[in-house]
DNA sequence: ACTCAATGTTAAGTAATTGTTAAATTTTAG
DNA sequence: CTAAAATTTAACAATTACTTAACATTGAGT
C-alpha cells in the first residue's frame, strides 16, 4: 500500500511520514500541488493525503486534477485541513475527496484514520458486508442485523444506510447521496430527509449524524 | 484428480504445485485470473484454489464466473487468504467457495485439506442434494422431501427451489433467475410470481422470502 | 435573542412492485 | 394423435415503497 502526501509544511511531512512508514507503508512525499500531482500519476498511490492550504496550487485544484484522471479513478483522497476552516470543507466535499483529518494532527487518530479508510476499500471490493459496532449489513443477502435482530430495511433506505457505511466518519454530502442513490431521478428537497427519518426510526438516532449545510455521516 | 491454482505470486505457485503432485494430483497452474478461467473452462478439473487478491480479476470475480458456467458445476473452489481479510471469508462463501485456506500455509495442512475436501465431495457427489432444516431436495433424483412427505415439483419449480437453494439467505434477483432458469427466452414479467406462488403453495410461506424491488430469497 | 435557511416530522397521495386467479397456450407422455 | 400436465399470459387486486406537501423545529450567524 502506497500513500503520497502533499503539504508545504516540511514538519508535517517528516511527521506524517514517519508515523506511516512505522505502520509498514510505502510513502512519498511533495512540498507542493504541481509536483505531488505528477508524483501521483507517476506512481499511482493507493491514497493521498492532501493539504488544502498550499501556495501556488492548492489541495482542492490538485484533487479536481486527479479525479479527471482514469488511471487515478480508485486511488483515495483525504484532505488535510484546519477545523476552522468552514469553507475548504464545503469545497473539498464538492471536489471529490474521501476523508477529513483536522489539524492538528494526532498520531494515534491518524493511523487508525488511514488504515481504516484503506482497509475498508480493500474489503469492500471483496465482501458486500459491513460490520461496525452492533450494526451489521450485507447487500448480498439484503439484510440489517441491528443488536442481534434482523430488521428490514426498504431498498431505498437499504442503499443509502449501505452507502453512509462504506466510510464511516465520513460525511456524504446531500448531492453525492442523490447521484449515488437517485442517479439522474430528480426528487424533491425533503426525500433524503424521509429515508433518513426511515433508517433512524429503525437503528435509532444516535448513528446517522447531520452535518448542517453538507450532509449525513455514519458514526459509531 | 486435477487441481488447478491461479495465483499472481510465481512462489506460491510453485510451492503449491510441488506439494500436491507429490501427493498423486494433476496440477494446472495460472498466474491470473482472466486466463486461470479460461484453463479451468478448457481442463474441468476437480478443484481449483483460488487466490483472493490478485491485481485485475481477483478471486471472488473468478469464482462467480466459474459458478455461472454449467460445466463446471461439480468443480470445487477453494480460496486462499490472509487470515487477517476478516470478511473475505464471508465473501468467499457468498460467491460460492465450497472452503478456504489461509495463508501463510503450512504445507502438511495443505494437503490434508486438499484431500478432505476431494474425498468428501467424492460422497456428497453421489447424491446432489441440498438439505436445509425439513426439506430436503434432491437434483439427481428429482425430488423434494418436505417434513418426510415427497412433494412433487414441475421441472421449472423444482429448477427455481433448487437455485434459491444453492446459497440460503441471498437474494436472487428476477434478472439472475430469468438468465439461469430461463436462459434466453423471454417470458413476462408475472411468470417468476406465478412459479413462487406455486413452490410456496407446496412448501408454505416461510422459506421464501420477498425483497421487493429486488428478488428473492430462501431462508431458515 | 432574533432571523432565516436548513432540516425534522407527519400523514397522505402516488407510483411501483408483487400476489392471485383463471384461462390460453405449449409441452409431454402414452 | 390425444389427453394430461406444465407453462405462460393477462387482468386485476393487494401490498409496499416512495414522494410530496404542509408545517414544526433547529441551529448558525448576526
Amino acid at each position: 500500500m502506497t500513500i503520497l502526501i502533499v503539504d508545504d509544511e516540511q514538519d508535517i511531512l517528516e511527521f506524517l511520514s514517519y508515523s506511516l512508514k512505522k505502520e509498514g507503508y510505502k510513502v512519498l512525499t511533495s512540498n507542493n500541488g504541481s509536483s505531488g500531482l505528477k508524483l501521483a500519476k507517476k506512481h499511482l498511490p493507493d491514497l493521498i493525503i492532501l493539504d488544502v492550504m498550499m501556495p501556488e496550487m492548492d489541495g482542492i485544484t490538485v484533487c479536481k486534477e486527479i479525479r479527471k484522471d482514469q488511471d487515478l479513478d480508485k486511488c483515495l483522497i483525504t484532505f488535510l485541513t484546519a477545523r476552522s476552516e468552514e469553507y475548504s470543507e464545503l469545497a473539498g466535499f464538492n471536489a471529490g475527496a474521501d476523508d477529513y483529518i483536522f489539524k492538528p494532527i494526532k498520531p494515534q487518530l491518524l493511523v487508525s484514520r488511514v488504515n481504516a479508510i484503506l482497509k475498508r476499500n480493500r474489503t469492500q471490493r471483496l465482501s458486500n458486508e459491513i460490520i461496525i459496532g452492533n450494526i451489521c449489513i450485507n447487500k448480498d443477502q439484503h439484510k440489517l442485523v441491528f443488536n442481534n435482530t434482523e430488521l428490514h430495511l426498504a431498498r431505498k433506505e437499504f442503499n443509502l444506510l449501505y452507502y453512509l457505511m462504506t466510510i464511516p466518519g465520513k460525511v456524504f454530502t446531500r448531492e453525492e447521496i442523490i447521484t449515488t442513490i437517485w442517479k439522474d431521478a430528480v426528487v424533491g428537497d425533503r426525500t433524503i430527509d424521509v429515508h433518513i427519518r426511515k433508517i433512524r426510526g429503525k437503528i435509532g438516532n444516535n448513528h446517522i449524524k447531520t452535518i448542517k449545510g453538507i450532509g449525513y455521516k455514519f458514526d459509531l
